[in-house]
DNA sequence: CCGCCCATGTAATAAGTTACATGATTCC
DNA sequence: GGAATCATGTAACTTATTACATGGGCGG
């Protein structure tokens, strides 16, 4: 029921195509949510039969037609409404990764450093794309306008969150070899 | 599917019964996976089918019978299995809050800030909560056993992440109240 | 006496993923 | 010629959540 919250907030920025939406889940620059092509453009449907959403077709010529997007005075106070609802439901995380680090009591030392190391080298690439993400999108701006708050925000917190989790494999690594041989 | 991994994880620490495997997830020193009662008691009963995992009623009195579950061989094999896989899936996050940040800009900095205090009040929380856990569980110990390896270094990402969201709330609040009046 | 903890389960519903389906364009 | 991008959708399936169900013990 939250994926059409994601979806309105990402509208209350302009016009968007449902494919355009999967995108920014897709290509990450955000931390806090994910979905499918699919589910996104069912909760479109749904939403534009409750009125939250309406859409204008794009004739295109060398790219397929598009529907761009756009929420309406409805589905922008349902929008508010939610996210002003006292209770704040805490985050559900599944990180694969970290499953298999807590199970490494069952496996080798050798073979949890050469797991760390994978992620590490993962989780690297990946805070280099969003530290660069973030300098070509906001520039040297620390004080973007208030329309973009909620991006900048949020993906301060991203790149925050790729760095905390470099430095703790990095820790992760240095204890990991104390329990060599 | 990996729900499954998290709990043969948990059993290869020593017996559990589903209501301790619950607990775990529900009493939150576990910041990476996430699950409800119904769903650990359906997957122990697939398990054991699957000769998995094998039980021992324990009589009690004073409070319910229970279940004590053992990992098998099998089990255990399956287990080491899935965390030699070379493909890891990116960790997925539902963090509601997050979600409601990413649209401050549709509602004005005074709603924003209380949100955001809130939330850091709750993070405060939990990381006080976490740093406690992990003194009791550990003490001064900053080297425990191998067979502890798994839980340590993920009640330390836990604290870390909890760390990071307390800082990044700080950050965020410094940033709105320069878009105050 | 009310609510929480212990302890386990099933049924119904909702949410999310994967596979199936199509098709032009552009880059290597 | 093959893969990736743009663009949308449906069908089948798996996973996850909520509600329903039971019941004794214990503390305030």
């Amino acid at each position: 029921m939250a994926i059409r919250y994601a979806l309105l907030g990402l509208l209350t920025k302009g016009p968007h195509s449902g494919y355009d939406l999967h995108s920014i889940f897709k290509t990450q620059h955000i931390y806090f949510w994910n979905s499918t092509h699919s589910q996104v453009y069912q909760e479109l449907n749904k939403m534009r039969d409750e009125e939250l959403v309406t859409y204008e077709t794009i004739v295109q010529e060398g790219s397929p037609n598009k529907k761009l997007y756009t929420i309406t005075h409805k589905g922008e106070k349902r929008l508010i409404e939610w996210m002003m609802e006292e209770a704040i439901k805490p985050a559900k995380i599944k990180d694969e990764f970290l499953l298999r680090v807590s199970a490494f009591q069952a496996i080798s030392v050798e073979e949890a450093i050469t797991l760390l190391e994978r992620i590490l080298a993962r989780e690297k690439a990946i805070l280099a794309g969003t530290s660069q993400w973030q300098l070509e999108y906001y520039g040297e701006h620390t004080h973007p306008s208030y329309l973009e708050i909620g991006s900048y925000l949020t993906s301060e917190f991203g790149k925050r969150y790729a760095k905390m989790y470099v430095e703790w494999c990095e820790w992760a690594l240095e204890l990991l070899e104390s329990y060599r041989v």
